[in-house]
DNA sequence: CCTACGATTGAGACCGGACTCACAGTGGGT
DNA sequence: ACCCACTGTGAGTCCGGTCTCAATCGTAGG
């Protein structure tokens, strides 16, 4: 016995055509704006919806025209604000071009990931976006391009698929601010990110995302070309939840040669490694020099500020709903998805290492 | 000459039934996993359908179940880490019972929130979620109540309407907190918030967010119970974009008998305060007591960290996404929605004023 | 051996639009 | 006056499922 009743059946078009006296073809005509109606006729039925404020039902619409104009978007964590800012970049552009989004979270799970992908295209999501948690486990992708539905993905590459794809070019940076922190006179860079990984890393072994892949790869030709060795045993996976990244930020300082810079691969990672240096009362730079990815605004209010690679990601957001729709929309994609660079933004958490011999008064480097 | 040619056919159950050589209904039920089915059919059937790789159109599925597992979500802001992580809360419930999510974003426009609503309603999503812009215009909320479609607000009320409403009740902090910088010395508090309004603050007005009227009337009872008078001069709306905020804030710091603390209404504005502050090369909490709403990790990582009033913001997402549920499976809404809870969390953002003649040394006080 | 009842099964209606097709009116061209 | 091109219009089909209903089958009870 609820309290508003039966839940009453909703207007159709059949009950708008009775109402202003006409076949039901003709009242979809003069609702849908197609075919021919004489201006008696489109009155009359245009009055009677009004009257009885008739809304077309978007899903059976869909069923027949086989466009849905919902696009679908799968991303690891919206919480994250590089994804929120993503997301807000696909969802305005996506708007603008009259389509809605269906925003799923995967919490960077395989599993989940899978699921959402099936679940958008049972919904017959017009195209999908995907941030794929990895790089080289893609039939579900696959499966995506066998469907023949528009799909594009962000930030990470999929491995052997032909897939237009929006990412940052990262190997550039990656060397030129390990450069930077190596001419500052930093030897042992640690470099933390979230990838999980059963094994530590060294040379060959193949990295599941191509993002860290091209981060790690560029800080190694970094040390390369200057002769030096990247220091394998800093390279760190699996920094997921808070508690994971404070250990493994304590390892890399407090080992018999610890690293005196650290680099923090997102800027949820970053958070929680800026106050693990904070509880070992080690100060940035003068103690460790602190490098991170993503440039949130709060990075400008620490103190000192943060030395951070900057990310477009809103634009990017942008282009990769924007490829999509061209795909939905039939025209080629483009040749090649325009390749965004990410830029190295000096500000002062990066300064001359304690042991290689600074003066007391370190200042921050520029 | 696209690529791939036509665009091919789905497979649907008349495929599947007849590779297996049974009728349509007969594929139905084996597939859809009702009705009565032989053994040897559905064996046959889900045969077929694996054989086939047939996914069942979840469109035309709705179409006549009237359920679409899907609800909608309208914000403000995703970008804004208050509604992303509220926007977490609620996805993994929805999940969790089934629901996907259609995200839209109205940039706290009215026009936007009113089209959202109906693009909502028009896809028959199973229930919506509205944080919405403003308390007091709600023909478009109505409008949803009257459609019998479920309906559970966020963050903010809706002045007469009856409608389930998550919320935290912000008088008791807004007035806790006032107390607290009352008692520190300070007199003229200056409020921002990105509320928009035509008129300048003054008793009586009446304000569009019940959210922003709480905090205002928590903060004017403070001041009265202590036998003083609110500074209304320093409430100050319209604080929108980075540049407003900045003007703002140096407006009530400079101004001759200008603001000694400072409460930033949300997140968002908080960052721009404080960088207007530190432009102004007036550190906290020395020169200015800071305070802001929303404890997002950063606030912890300034120098000092920030005094801030914390709300449940995920558990009030998972409360509104468990009250809709509710409604959506036919169960009586909570009798009255739990009233969530915001706390005051003192760092050291908030000291002793210049002015009242404090010791040369201030110490953040507890 | 016959009948009744539950388990199976297939035909077809239906959800709410979009769209095809055949048919009625109208008016211009010759 | 005659033919034809068009605009208007209604009947009905289709999209891809769910679901009703009547028919069929098997077999247990009498």
């Amino acid at each position: 016995m609820s309290s508003n009743g039966s839940r009453r059946r909703d207007i159709t078009v059949a009950d708008v055509a009775k109402a202003a006296n006409v076949s039901k073809a003709q009242a979809a005509r003069a609702l849908g704006n197609y075919g021919a109606v004489s201006e008696d006729v489109r009155e009359r039925v245009l009055a009677a919806a009004e009257e009885l404020s008739y809304r077309p039902n978007e899903l059976a619409r869909s069923m027949n025209t086989g466009k849905s104009n919902t696009i679908g978007v799968v991303v690891g964590d919206i919480e994250n604000p590089h994804f929120g800012l993503a997301t807000r970049g696909i969802t305005d552009t996506a708007k603008k071009s009259g389509f809605n989004v269906i925003l799923i979270n995967t919490d960077e799970e395989r599993t989940a990931e899978v699921d959402a992908v099936q679940v958008l295209l049972d919904k017959r999501v017009d195209g999908l976006i995907v941030a794929p948690a990895s790089s080289s486990d893609t039939e579900h992708l696959q499966r995506v391009q066998d469907s023949g539905r528009p799909l594009v993905l962000l930030d990470r590459t999929a491995d052997g698929l032909q897939i237009d794809t929006v990412t940052v070019e990262m190997t550039g940076v990656a060397y030129e601010s390990t450069r930077y922190l190596i001419e500052a006179g930093h030897r042992r860079i640690a470099f933390i990110s979230t990838l999980k990984s059963a094994v530590p890393y060294s040379e060959g072994v193949q990295l599941d995302s191509s993002q860290i892949a091209e981060r790690v790869n560029g800080m190694r030709r970094a040390f390369l070309e200057s002769g030096l060795t990247l220091p394998e045993d800093l390279v760190r996976f699996n920094a997921g939840d808070a508690e994971s990244i404070r250990n493994i930020t304590r390892e890399v300082l407090l080992m018999p040669d610890p690293a005196t810079a650290v680099v923090a691969s997102d800027g949820l990672i970053a958070l929680s490694v800026v106050e693990a240096i904070q509880e070992l009362n080690l100060s940035i730079p003068e103690d460790v020099s602190f490098l991170m990815y993503d440039d949130f605004a709060w990075t400008r209010l620490t103190n000192p500020p943060l030395t951070v690679i900057a990310q477009p990601v809103y634009e990017m957001g942008v282009a990769a709903a924007e490829a999509l729709v061209r795909q939905i929309e039939g025209r080629k994609p483009a040749a090649v998805t325009p390749m965004f660079t990410a830029r190295l933004i000096r500000r002062n958490s990066v300064g001359v290492p304690r042991k290689s011999g600074a003066p007391s008064e370190p200042t921050p480097i520029r």
